[in-house]
DNA sequence: ACCCAGGCGGGCG
DNA sequence: CGCCCGCATGGG
């Protein structure tokens, strides 16, 4: 009831946009880069019908279809919009989201700093960070918290479907990402019908917040640390969530988000002692890797939950 | 049945 | 401060 308000209101039809062409500048892994963790897969379908992939995710905007050969590393994806895209605002979404301008090679230089994460980004090779709305990476990442992977999807695939705004494209129906407004307009009677648990009531807090006084786009002119107290005055984001939001949200690739698998791998990997806190990581990471640190984390993530063996 | 998950805030020492 | 605990929920 007062959860289809917001998604009923203001229903859009737009027409299909064609294909286009993106070729990258560096290879980029695309599988990799979703099946990572990062916000982008927890609002994305992914699959693959011979031999093309195809990948449709949404955004506060709209939805965006990316279609590919499949294959480890790709040099040239092609795209459709939907929504408040053009053309062109739909490409630089992509090359935004998918960190197509970063300097890869300059990146793994810099991190390549001993054998272990050479081994983790030789498995990975391509794998992006990637660069998402500041409020969609938000809520994500509040779901995140003592949560795994899969049931972090099904959450934000709940709030899409509840409270984001519809979309008609031809005979199909979708809903677009949800504002923070109607997140912040819902009981937490209703979002804990999402199956968001007990962290609706942060969740309704954090929207809340975002629709009134605390402003996001501050962030973008803040520095690391500045960035990171700022979130952290909100009520249901700790170090780790606003280390997420500081790296997927606002790109600041010094952010080493610690969570149990990097936290297990950092010790494992660099601390013979295997008992090290938070701050102690954290300082690792920056003498270890600087201003790359949060790519760094991501392979290390990524390698810890897919180890490769040759 | 038991254990774990991209943690957090509150409370205690 | 630093550490320890409970927390909802669903899948392995």
């Amino acid at each position: 009831m007062s959860s289809r308000t917001h998604a009923e209101e203001g229903t859009t039809t737009l027409k299909d946009s064609g294909w286009n062409r993106i070729d990258t500048k560096f290879p980029i892994n695309v599988k990799a880069s979703l099946e990572s963790g990062q916000p982008l897969s927890f609002h994305s379908t992914y699959n693959i019908t011979n031999g093309i992939a195809r990948v449709c995710y949404v955004t506060r905007n709209g939805v965006i279809e990316l279609s590919y050969r499949e294959g480890r590393l790709q040099d040239t994806l092609f795209f459709r919009h939907h929504g408040k895209y053009t053309k062109k605002t739909a490409s630089e979404e992509i090359t935004k989201r998918f960190g197509l301008e970063d300097d890869m090679e300059d990146i793994y230089k810099k991190i390549s700093t001993d054998k272990h994460i050479k081994k983790a980004i030789d498995s990975h090779y391509g794998l992006r960070v990637t660069h998402n709305d500041p409020w969609e990476t938000t809520l994500c990442f509040v779901i995140s918290q003592f949560n795994n992977i899969k049931r972090i999807k099904g959450i934000v695939r709940n709030l899409i479907n509840s409270y984001g705004m519809e979309l008609e494209s031809g005979n199909t129906l979708t809903h677009i990402f949800p504002e923070p407004e109607a997140i912040a307009d819902a009981s937490i009677g209703d979002l804990v019908k999402a199956g968001t648990g007990f962290r609706a009531k942060y969740i309704k807090n954090v929207a809340t917040a975002v629709s009134n006084n605390f402003d996001l786009d501050k962030i973008h002119g803040m520095d690391y640390q500045e960035g990171k107290e700022y979130l952290m005055e909100m009520e249901g984001i700790g170090d780790k969530v606003a280390d997420c939001i500081l790296l997927m949200g606002y790109k600041k690739l010094n952010a080493f988000p610690i969570d149990v698998w990097i936290k297990r791998s950092m010790e494992d990997l660099y601390m013979k002692n295997r008992k090290a806190n938070i701050s102690e990581i954290h300082s690792l990471a920056d003498e270890k890797w600087g201003g790359y640190a949060g790519y760094a984390q991501q392979y290390l993530f990524h390698h810890a939950r897919n180890p490769v063996y040759q």
